[in-house]
DNA sequence: GACTGTGAAGCCATTCACAGCT
DNA sequence: AGCTGTGAATGGCTTCACAGTC
């Protein structure tokens, strides 16, 4: 076996090339070197060509990669050359925009269902879907295979969220609840959190500001 | 001028730190140790104290940190001692989602300005807000001292909208649609991407299933 | 001439381990 | 005894630089 560790970054930034080279595609671009995608995704050359090493050699030296076959590759590689069922918790707004995020559905996740506590959110129609009591989640898990959970509740419901999806089976959570979730060993989770990121840009501009601590 | 380079992963946990010692405030403890925040947040204790070092010294040996200080420091240190105004582009779900989303206000930041180019949007209310056009941007910046956008539209068009912010005099864009930006220098940008992180999971759970590449 | 693939070097972040306080 | 603060060691990621290929 020898499959070599991946460094997280270089999956992340594989998931980003991957998604350039879809806009690529679409606007018919054949070839690209390692520089464009560099220049297209902000990172650089060497960066690029050291993260598709870690997958096999995709390219022809001194003409670049097909378009098309490295997108194939690196959506083989994470896992997208195949649909993703996915379940949500929370038909709050945040739950709402994720239903019907496009980002989602282009590289092949489909949520198959969405669930909540609250009554009053119970019933209603979000697309397609209607929102279902957390009762309903074995079900709906069960018939479309979903392995892989998202989370748009708040912070104090996530943990219990989270227990219920692994012990329904779930082997992967998204989470958006800004806490960390305590879970099994072998449960992947990783969070999205929407307000660090502007905490870093408060945190920068604090210095050009005044250079003092 | 003493300030010696800070990683970015270093704020990144600080804003996770200053967030969970929130909770703890609230929870009416009054210390914390190294080891209790680790846990909380699921980091090591050693990187922990590292951390804080970055900034001086809060704790005290033996003891651990007075809670209510820390936090006090922690968001001095973030910028957080202030409201930030923020304005937002893209009246869209997403968009909507984050001008409700209690994460931001709960940390000092308040949208003052939604934004859209869609006729059908504008004019609509978001809370208390109502959904501007563009053009209303300029004015609704220099009237709140806004420093910091945030842009929820689709990925096309998120470039203009953040020239369109620069233009006006934003210092720092929070972006969510999956594209890099291409932004003068000294403006700040950081991206939210919400599903390089779906990603991450399918590739992980591609090698539980089968070992191969 | 252009561009990939890759070992080596460099750099940065995390962990270790212990001295220093309380 | 308990916990912080920190230099030193480690580990890991990124950049460099060039050989290899078209």
């Amino acid at each position: 076996m020898k499959t070599l560790r991946v460094p997280e970054a270089t999956v992340t930034r594989l998931s980003i090339y991957s998604r350039y080279l879809e806009q690529l595609d679409r606007n018919g671009v054949t070839t690209v070197s390692s520089g464009e995608i560099a220049e297209g995704v902000g990172v650089s050359p060497a960066q690029v060509r050291k993260d598709l090493a870690y997958f096999g050699e995709f390219g022809t030296r001194g003409v670049g990669y097909n378009v098309k076959d490295l997108l194939r590759y690196t959506k083989k590689i994470l896992g997208l050359d195949q649909q993703w069922p996915l379940v949500l918790v929370g038909a709050g707004n945040l739950g709402y925009a994720l239903c019907t995020y496009r980002g989602f559905n282009s590289r092949g996740f489909k949520i198959v269902g969405v669930f909540d506590n609250d009554l009053a959110k119970i019933g209603k129609k979000i697309g397609e879907l209607e929102v279902l009591p957390m009762e309903k989640m074995p079900e709906v898990i069960r018939e479309h295979g979903a392995r892989i959970g998202i989370i748009a509740v708040p912070p104090q419901a996530a943990q219990e969220v989270a227990d219920y999806m692994v012990k329904n089976g779930l082997e992967a959570i998204l989470n958006f609840a800004p806490v960390a979730l305590n879970l099994p060993a072998g449960i992947e989770v990783r969070n999205v959190d929407l307000s660090v990121k502007l905490e870093i840009l408060t945190f920068n501009l604090g210095f050009k500001s005044a250079q003092r601590l």
